[in-house]
DNA sequence: TAATGTGAACATTTTCACAGCA
DNA sequence: TGCTGTGAAAATGTTCACATTA
């Protein structure tokens, strides 16, 4: 039997209901603030940030509204302030450790990648199951077996990892992650993987980008027209 | 003075107004077929489909719709004319060339990965500034200077880039990349690119979907209840 | 019987527009 | 005056349910 449910009726707006899309957007928010700290501004209004994400202002200040009230009228944003309250909702107020499997080229170009650690993440161990790359050294960090893996896991010192091995062993890898406790993985296999309710997955399929890329270069800019309009989409 | 307009009147489907979402999703379905057809199977249900990526049927032949009418009542859609449409619709039922700019530690990992090729598009050139990486190869690929970029893709030869430099040159890159007549640009700097409106601009950055992973694993189990829920939910 | 394609209902997301505060 | 926070309207996206076809 099916409640009935009057047409714009909403749920009462629970703790954890945030749209996902605002917190895609959050995200850039922060990258936001954090230029702007670093040119040394102060306060930031919605409309600043908007112009310079590609976003209107309105919509700026109903994604940060669902969090708190972290604006002043008249004034804007403080920079610090609200960047401070931001990483405290992604949880990177905090440095986390991120364990890394499969050290092939990609996933060793990521053990290196210095932008991490900024945002507040540390590539601190990598696995794999290739003897030939066991035991070799890539930015300070030594590749282990894949034996070991269960258990730095289950350590608890990792709750998050960065999935670079082949499709085929992607969700061979996946279950032995989920058994052992991770919260959270990137996947950079082209693959869908199949993990249980409490973890959670972020796609990356870089094939995938590419032909999102080639349907937008190749349909003749059907892209939405703006007054002024002077810049191109960005998905 | 404003037109009035009810409340739920729709324009008319204008050729070129594709869901974003929808596009998104088609890369989805095609992988999908691909592995279908590796497992020899001729035809798929938009319940098959929906059921292995996560969504409705209903969803799934909604998706498809959009594009002409492709399955056949009581049967299905036939896989191998699926996968042939819809690489038509992205412009994948030919190889691409692919300039990839900046040969860094990630720069690099791309030249040499595979599954590009398998999609269609080959990273057959790669351009960077540093001299001790100009005239090195890597996956058969020679790194050539940076002032040979704007020929190559003024040729003709390159539609699409791959951009992997620092974030401080990637906007002057990008501005030079325009100049020369490139159609889409995607882009792992950590920036937001200002670009022509006949230029698309996918952006991939990595610390962003840390965040975004931080965010989820962090957050009491929110991800949507399900009738015998046994996944996690994917973004 | 098994499946598509599709209007209409439902749900989410974005934009508008304005009251109210500094 | 300049800007936020926010209801309400508009736009976009998803699911339902069913006529229709193989």
């Amino acid at each position: 039997m099916k409640r009935p449910r009057r047409p714009n009726e909403r749920k009462p707006n629970r703790r954890g209901s945030i749209p996902p899309l605002t917190v895609k957007r959050l995200s850039l928010y922060l990258r936001y603030l954090e230029e702007s700290a670093e040119a040394n501004q102060t306060t930031v209004s919605s409309r600043q940030a908007g112009r310079a994400l590609g976003l209107t202002d309105a919509q700026v200040r109903k994604d940060l509204a669902h969090f708190g009230q972290f604006g002043r009228p008249g004034v804007g944003y403080y920079v610090e302030d609200l960047a401070r309250e931001i990483r405290k909702i992604f949880g990177t107020d905090q440095v986390w450790d991120v364990a890394l499997i499969g050290a092939g080229r990609l996933g060793r170009a990521l053990l290196g990648y210095e932008g991490f650690l900024k945002k507040g993440f540390r590539v601190s161990a990598a696995f794999d199951s290739n003897p030939k790359r066991i035991g070799r050294e890539f930015a300070n960090v030594r590749v282990q077996p894949m034996a070991e893996l269960t258990e730095a896991v289950a350590s608890g010192r990792f709750r998050l990892a960065i999935l670079a091995v082949p499709a085929e062993a992607a969700q061979e890898v996946t279950d032995e992650l989920c058994r052992a406790g991770i919260r959270g993985i990137i996947n950079f296999a082209p693959v869908r993987l199949a993990v249980p309710e409490d973890v959670a997955v972020v796609p990356v399929d870089l094939a995938v980008q590419l032909e999102q890329l080639s349907y937008f270069a190749n349909s003749p800019t059907p892209r939405k027209q703006r007054r002024q309009g002077k810049r191109g989409g960005q998905s």
